[in-house]
DNA sequence: TTTAGCACTCGGCATGATTGAGTGCTAATA
DNA sequence: TATTAGCACTCAATCATGCCGAGTGCTAAA
């Protein structure tokens, strides 16, 4: 069902004004904008109709009307036009970014306060998903008699360590030999993709090995999921501000929910597939969110996405602004965190 | 200025009620207690005293009475029992820490989670100041070229580790050497203790390798202080179910400080001195939780007090019980904690 | 097809009366 | 002298009432 031109110029100026204010808009309002031309009956007749068709609601008879969901779906689906960001956006962003950041910990929640705080609305990162990129090497160095050093060198370049307990007389070539052959068949892997089942497939020499191979990968393993679960939240009370969550009741269950970070982490692992999403009220898999919008972009390392990003904040949000925001803090935080893990590798 | 026995055991009656019920108490609702048997009349008499005193307060005429901080700190010195906690409470905080836990992030949230959703407070933990902790060993362990790893060991069991570069020409005795030069200096001092200042009193062969010490230090110093300023928050959003905060206007205040962290964190380091604290209100430092209290305790790391936790919520808050909840949790936690580094040291 | 006009709806707000919990004071009582 | 009953008074909270204004839908005229 395609609106014609008229109704959708009218759908817009509602919902532009209900962004803004807040309250129901009526004919009148929506009238005395220059660029319209048409007397208040006029526009009222073609608000039945968009009601109608479920682009409008009516809180009660006598109010004026309120975009639904499905309303700020085709608006960002078709009306929506590419926002600019202010200079001064542009400025606050670079600078935090081009701040000294060396853990990762660091930049996320920079990223989560500095989207929180430009947009106004609740906003949260989810930490970099490590254990999703791939291998490049296994090294193993013996430092004592009964310990080496296992160190995984990934594909963004970045590394990590972890000293592990060595059989009794294992040698340093043997355990170079078996540096080699994981290499060899784990290079290009994806380390939470490394089985067991895998590693029984080799044969040889290192399949006497299993049981070190095991304890290697589980302490390894575990040095790159650190904190993979891990959201970082940053302004949830800005919900308070908005009029929409001015009951106690709706403001409180929203803010359980968020504090909860599962659902968030569901919602943002799943994001992670697109670059940007956005879903809108009803669109929301999570009951809890019904009443929301979530928009969300990913992050990458190298060229692998890693991780996600975004706001939660009321339907009436201005999406138009706030997805040019996560273009470029999604750039920022990509371009840190390559370098961080570049650098690592000097 | 003491108070004779039947004007205290007047005041705890309204503390009691108040606690339980968060409006004004009137003399009345006193009377009625079967222990006490005294008229509305004499209780009044003797409110009025208390009144006088500073340890009650009238919202208005005609009100009842509310228990001023003053009421609440005499009550917390003086006339609060022990309290023993219930079976299932016992039984809830065992169970949680008896679970497989063997990251140190997942310990401190499983700690929020237990003391908010048990004592329905917000609840933070400060993450382990491992800074503070003492040194025992540096060991230095030459892995390639021009590569090395450091390795510290530390009081409680602890070892931390990191890859650096090494300055070419240096083979592995003069590396050994250096590590036993610096184990011999530093062992005893705290992580964070350790200056440049410091190193330059060495002398002899040990002190041509500044340059190489600064970079090690830092680099084992930010693997120590990992997450070291982190505070773990959970059921902020709790506070909303007290009726103290049904206004929008304080609520937000209120979860605009916690969620900020920095104030939380101020809280929790001072409190890192003391085993038990109890801020009532105005005894509060910071502006914004005046109107609350904060009762912490802290745990330890060995025999470290190594960080704090607690509670933040009304100033009518149920101490003893809170107290109670904060020394098994505490207990529990300082016990997993400890024998997950005394586990590492195998 | 558009618009002016009109009757109607309904939430929000100010007003005012009522209620009830609680007080302080005074005078009687033990 | 300490306690208590009685009474006048205060004040927040609650509820009914009426009014206002923003907004609608419908009808008839342009």
């Amino acid at each position: 069902m395609q609106l014609d031109a008229r109704k959708m110029r009218i759908l817009q100026a509602i919902i532009d004004d209900y962004i803004l204010t807040a309250t129901p808009v009526g004919s009148r309002t929506i009238a005395k904008r220059s660029d319209i031309g048409l007397s208040p009956a006029t526009i009222r007749n073609e608000m039945a109709d968009l009601e109608e068709l479920g682009y409008l609601e009516q809180p009660h008879t006598s109010a004026g009307r309120v975009p639904s969901d499905k309303a700020y779906r085709l608006y960002v689906n078709s009306i929506m036009q590419r926002a600019k960001l202010s200079d001064a956006e542009v400025r606050y962003i670079r600078d935090h970014y081009s701040r000294r950041l060396d853990e990762v910990d660091e930049v996320v929640k920079q990223t989560a306060w500095v989207l929180s705080s430009l947009t106004k609305y609740a906003s949260m990162v989810l930490a970099p998903q490590l254990h999703a990129i791939k291998l490049k090497y296994i090294h193993l160095v013996p430092i004592a008699e009964d310990k080496a050093l296992a160190i995984i060198v990934t594909d963004a370049g970045m590394t990590r360590d972890s000293i592990i307990r060595i059989p009794p007389g294992m040698k340093q070539d043997a355990l170079e030999r078996l540096g080699r052959a994981l290499t060899t068949r784990f290079s290009e892997c994806r380390l939470d993709e490394i089985t067991q089942a895998q590693f029984n497939e080799l044969s040889g020499e290192v399949a006497q090995q299993r049981e070190f191979f095991d304890v290697m990968m589980q302490s390894l393993r575990r040095s790159m999921t650190q904190g993979g679960r891990n959201v970082e939240l940053s302004g949830a009370t800005n919900i308070l501000n908005y009029p929409e969550y001015s009951d106690m009741e709706r403001a409180r269950a929203l803010l359980t929910a968020i504090e909860e970070k599962d659902m968030l982490y569901r919602v943002l692992t799943e994001a992670t597939n697109v670059e940007f999403s956005v879903r809108i009220g009803s669109e929301n898999e999570d009951e809890s969110i019904r009443d929301c919008s979530v928009v969300t972009a990913t992050y990458k390392i190298g060229a692998n996405p890693i991780g996600s990003f975004g706001v939660i904040g009321p339907t009436r949000m201005d999406y138009a602004h706030v997805l040019a925001m996560l273009g470029l803090i999604g750039k920022s935080l990509s371009e840190v965190l390559t370098n961080m893990f570049e650098e690592e590798r000097k």
